[in-house]
Formats: C-alpha cells, sequence, structure tokens
DNA sequence: TTGTGTTTTACGACCTCC
DNA sequence: GGAGGTCGTAAAACACAA
C-alpha cells in the first residue's frame, strides 16, 4: 500500500508522534458547524499521548474504538517543518497550489505544512504520478465515453491515481474516522480537489481494504491455533490440561508467522 | 524485459435508514 | 426516494521475482 509505503520509507515525514488535527469538533454522526476555513485541518499542532486517549474531534473517543487508537507509531509526524512530502516539483502534477491547502495558517505551522505549503518533489514510488484533476470531473475524461453513455471506464484509462499527498490526507482522515462526515467529506474534497464521490468511494475502499485485512489476520491467528490444537494431550504428561495448548505455540511459530501488519494494532 | 501477483480506483447491485 | 453502507468485481497501476 502507498501510505504505508510512504510511512515506511518516508520516516522522516512523520516525525511527530501523536499530533493530529482534532479542531474539527465533527461528531462522526452530526457535525457541528465547523470552524472558519477549518483551521484545524491545516494544523496537527496537537500532541497527544495517544489518539486513544485523544478527543476524536473533540467528542470522545474514535467511533472505531481501542484497536486503532495507540498505533499512532505510524502517524509520528507531521511534525518538523521541512520533513513532510513536499509537493511535486511539477506544478503539472498536482491540480492544487499550496495556498488551495493552506489558507489559513503559514507554512510550517500545523498539518502537513511542508507538503502543503513546499513546493518540493512529492514523495512517490517513481514519481511519475499523472495529473488527475483535468479529466476526473465527470464528463472530463480524455476519450471518455461517459457523458451521455453514463459509462466512465474507457480502454485507455478509467482510473487516476491519486497523488501521494491525496492518499495521506485521507488516509489521515481515516484513521482518525472510519466514517467520514459529510462536512469532513467536503472540505478534504475540496482540499485534496477531489470530488465527494471519490473521497466517499476511497473511504468505502478504504474500509473494504480494512476488513480484508482483519479477516487475514483472523484467518492466520485461527490457522495457528488449529496447527497447535490438533495433537490430543498427551495422557499423563506432566504439562496436562490446558497448559500445553498455549506452551506449543512458542515452538510452532516463528515470530514472523506471528508478525501481523501492525498498522492497526493497539 | 516479462510474467505474475497485489494494490488501488471506480462502478453496479443490493440493503438499510431517515 | 435519496444517501450512504457493504459486497463483488473490473481494470489500471504497481511491485517483484525469474
Amino acid at each position: 500500500m502507498y501510505v504505508g509505503y510512504l510511512l515506511d520509507k518516508e520516516p522522516a515525514m512523520y516525525p511527530n508522534p501523536g499530533t493530529r488535527h482534532h479542531g474539527l469538533s465533527l461528531s462522526p454522526q452530526g457535525y457541528v458547524p465547523a470552524p472558519p476555513q477549518y483551521p484545524d485541518f491545516t494544523s496537527y499542532h496537537h500532541h497527544l499521548a495517544g489518539i486513544g486517549s485523544e478527543q476524536h474531534h473533540g467528542q470522545g473517543p474514535p467511533a472505531w474504538g481501542v484497536p486503532y487508537a495507540p498505533t499512532r507509531e505510524e502517524w509520528t509526524g507531521y511534525g518538523p517543518p521541512g520533513s513532510a512530502p513536499a509537493a511535486p516539483t511539477n506544478p503539472a502534477q498536482m491540480g492544487f497550489s499550496p495556498a488551495d491547502f493552506n489558507p489559513v495558517q503559514p507554512p510550517g505551522q500545523g498539518m502537513l505544512p511542508p507538503a502543503l505549503g513546499s513546493a518540493g518533489p512529492q514523495l512517490s514510488p517513481n514519481a511519475q504520478r499523472r495529473n488527475p484533476y483535468e479529466w476526473m470531473r465527470r464528463g472530463g475524461v480524455p476519450g471518455s465515453t461517459s457523458t451521455t453513455s453514463g459509462k466512465t471506464r474507457t480502454k485507455d484509462k478509467y482510473r487516476v491515481v491519486y497523488t501521494d499527498h491525496q492518499r495521506l490526507e485521507l488516509e489521515k482522515e481515516f484513521h482518525y474516522s472510519r466514517y467520514i462526515t459529510i462536512r469532513r467529506k467536503a472540505e478534504l474534497a475540496a482540499n485534496l480537489c477531489l470530488t465527494e464521490r471519490q473521497v466517499k468511494i476511497w473511504f468505502q475502499n478504504r474500509r473494504a481494504k480494512e476488513r480484508k485485512v482483519n479477516k487475514k489476520k483472523i484467518q492466520q491467528q485461527s490457522q495457528q491455533a488449529s496447527t497447535t490444537t490438533p495433537t490430543p494431550p498427551m495422557v499423563g504428561s506432566s504439562g496436562g490440561g490446558m497448559g500445553n495448548i498455549c506452551s506449543s505455540s512458542g515452538t510452532l511459530l516463528s515470530p514472523s508467522s506471528l508478525t501481523i501488519k501492525e498498522e492497526f494494532m493497539p
């Protein structure tokens, strides 16, 4: 996954653990009147003991509960100015200008300051991200059959690749809340030059991905359990009882086999 | 290079809720 | 009825081994 890739590849991007924008003041279910131009969104300036302890959007714990809460090691960042991902050098790669993202706060202060405010190269596996914004709007796809036929998929190209910055912002929002509010969706869409539909679908896909990952984890765990439990306890064995079942796992399972993607591990 | 497996956007079908 | 949810899937984009 790309954000993971970014996180792995660019640890310097997130040097500031526990920081998160939380001035959103949005409840997962109902949203409250937004602050003027969401100053919060542009500033991850709050240092938190842990997301789990954070008042999500100022309204209590995150809706997804504890499992995701303390995992903010991966969000160790949005920190020092200059360490975050920078905008692409090629303006054509990005459909937005830094000013679009940081209308309120000066660069270097708050959420993704450098990312939004700088003009450095965008972090990308191949630095060849194309600019989706020309055509991504409905009917804008070159050679698209969309507008009249209703089809958006074309032979040549039917999907865009989001920029690292877009994905990063979406991921952050996702880590903040599995379900995005209407207002936040609109804000994100505006800030990332995406449509609200794209944001919505991204969240849907992201949740699907998470379910998939969790399913995988469960399968792995059950597999581990099945490999350890089938051997009936030896009659008269010293260990006897449940103790044996658990004790075998240490030898049967290598650390790597237990290594679950810790993306969402508590 | 190329073949192959995985991930990422995007959609449609269907369901639930208001 | 509309909006948004999941689920399944298509296909481009990508990673990586051979």
